[in-house]
DNA sequence: TCTTGACCTGGAGTGCGCTCCAGGTTGTTC
DNA sequence: GAACAACCTGGAGCGCACTCCAGGTCAAGA
């Protein structure tokens, strides 16, 4: 993760995966289904991610990482293109989703009571 | 979800899949994969889901709803079918999914927080 | 000049967890 | 006794989100 000189206009790819933790196959994935605008260039064609990217794929990552699809990333990405007159649209967008991960959070705190049961179960046995 | 006086002896496929919420096709499939143990059989060779089934698919649901993977759930069971002698190795186990379960809410956390952040600013913009 | 390494592309392959299908049996209903 | 519903089996198929691969370019170092 040492920032080169090479890296003033941006990040490498690999200095990329290494900052997000997103491999940087996943990367150009994310970039040919539109989740991520076309990254500027060096001029040997390599990718060079700017901090603007770098924060965007830290938001990609921590929505994936609750469960969103790559669809519904994707049409996400789209309504920030298509400029203002979709924020209302966003916003539900993200509402719902976070609905989604508040009920994830409740299943989450059911297991949790499920699994510390079974485990006083195993504690006592062994007591 | 009615019970018929044929399900004295225990659940249908379809009563037990609307009871705890997984299809028949997975309930065949978890059986396969050794997740739960063979069912007891009907004259007719359909199987009739006992009580202890029911409870027993709730927990493997909870489980797999906290992404323990089915290799996992496989293992549990078979260090359960060992006997006592299993029982710190399950501990640990579950013990371990535990901890990824507090983990998963950590992220689930910030991931509200950061939805939050971006949910004011769309409220700003169009108040 | 040759090699090496980081990257490029389009496209194929993978692993997981189901989900579906064809063809068959059994039991009930008209 | 014909039709229908609910189930059975082994095995194939599917959707998702990556992940890998072959074959190529380019720049820097020995």
């Amino acid at each position: 993760m040492t920032t080169t000189t090479d890296e003033v206009n941006g990040l490498s790819p690999a200095s990329m995966a290494a900052q997000t933790g997103v491999s940087i196959d996943t990367l150009r994935y994310y970039e040919r289904e539109g989740l991520i605008d076309p990254v500027t260039r060096a001029s040997n064609g390599h990718r060079r991610y700017s901090s603007d990217d770098v924060l965007w794929v830290q938001v990609l990552r921590c929505l994936r990482d609750t469960g969103m699809t790559i669809e519904q990333l994707r049409r996400y990405c789209e309504l920030g293109q298509q400029g203002e007159s979709t924020e209302s649209e966003r916003r539900e967008l993200l509402e719902t989703h976070r609905r989604e991960v508040e009920a994830q959070i409740d299943v989450r705190r059911e297991a949790l009571r499920l699994i510390d049961h079974k485990l006083t179960f195993y504690r006592r046995e062994q007591a």
